[in-house]
DNA sequence: CGGAGCATTGAAGCGTTTCAATGTAGGTGG
DNA sequence: CCACCTACATTGAAACGCTTCAATGCTCCG
């Protein structure tokens, strides 16, 4: 019972359950559990039956793909309120990734059945999972864009105008590992790439912080060359 | 209303519609046109205002990635009975990609105030349109693994693979070149693959036609090397 | 027959990866 | 408080795989 209210409390903040009533979220948390997983642990397996999905109450989880000679490729980051996995579910297919944990996290799963149920009844959470998804499809073709299309160096100048940025200062939201991963390159590049950037005066790096004097001069590096 | 009329019976056949009657069918319809295009033509452009999608009654169509530098990268193609476009109408986001016809074709556009009416309706439209957002972002998921972490000889094994076979033969369905773009690479590349697979008597080629004498000698290739 | 579009082939070049060595920072225990 | 350890980051040299460019071949259709 303590768990059910717990269950509530966590999905009543997030965007997709925002409209649901008491009763609702009591109708929903039957088929719902928390869990509790420390950082690095797995939450699923690529391969792994879908039944169901997760919303990141506390947390970071990121989704892996791994290659066929032990390559890894980081496809998504997901933070509180997010939710992830659903895809799989929705096709009734296993997961193509695996999902591990950044850090300590709470996370909300959620059974299909009770999605299901409650889809029918809220247009207002499939407009939200539809927003979310395709959110998603949209990150992924830019992606895509930036895997295949763009230069080490186009991907990483484009990656950081893209972060949130205070003033002249930015952050890399995780290891410099994991960022290279994301972009799809060798941690090593990554390295050469904010050498070279450093050296043409067009970034400080100091650990994860990033100051961009001139966020203009650093622009001009996507429509030349 | 002879217009109407022919709209219906497009749509209807769809999944996406396939439990609409015919009153709920007359008020989408309100908000609905139909456009042929021919092939080669511009259903839309990467950063066109995106206020209703597209559904595909008679053709095909390519979803085209431009690059900086003049590249382009096919993402997806859609057949009858597929619709596109919408992932950008939910997000409120203009068009990240071209769309272009493969061949001549029928299209039904459809506005967002209708689909948004009928979502409130019609939970089937919604798990529906879930579950096709789902496919396309396992699909890229997929193809992201295609392009960074496989090499020229695997993605095109993969492919061949999971093309539908009758017996021991396949085909491209369509043109290598755009076979090659789908795939992330030259189409020079794409020859050249396709030769030494040739020459290691794994395939046959004629044209768009492939024999695959054995199969299970095609898969090792994808956990070898 | 001729032309357009697609496919093939070779040679050369380039960007990224790989590997391995070295450097640095943060956290733990003596 | 310092020494140590682990994880992450950097740097260089070498190699690899794909692309590019350009020439040639092929095939279908007017």
């Amino acid at each position: 019972m303590a768990e059910t209210l717990d269950i509530g409390n966590l999905l009543k903040h997030t965007r997709l359950f925002e409209d649901f009533d008491a009763d609702d979220m009591a109708v929903l948390a039957r088929d719902c559990r928390t869990q509790r997983v420390a950082r690095h642990d797995i939450v699923f397996n690529r391969g792994d039956h879908a039944d169901g999905f997760y919303v990141v109450a506390v947390g970071a989880i990121k989704l892996v793909l791994p290659g066929p000679h032990g390559q890894r490729k980081v496809i998504e980051f997901f933070g509180p309120g997010q939710c992830f996995g659903e895809p799989f579910m929705f096709i009734n297919r296993p997961y193509a990734a695996d999902a591990q944990a950044m850090e300590d996290s709470l996370l909300v799963w959620i059974g299909k059945p009770a999605i299901d149920a409650a889809l029918d009844v809220h247009p207002h959470l499939a407009r939200q999972m539809l927003a979310g998804l395709s959110a998603r499809l949209h990150t992924l073709m830019c992606d895509i864009e930036t895997v295949k299309l763009q230069s080490a160096n186009e991907r990483l100048v484009g990656y950081l105008l893209s972060l949130p940025r205070k003033f002249d200062r930015t952050r890399f939201p995780c290891s410099k590992s994991l960022v290279a991963s994301k972009l799809g390159l060798a941690p090593a590049t990554l390295s050469r790439v904010l050498r070279q950037l450093i050296q043409d005066g067009l970034i400080l790096v100091e650990g994860r912080d990033v100051v961009i004097p001139n966020s203009v001069a650093l622009e001009r590096q996507l429509q030349a060359a």
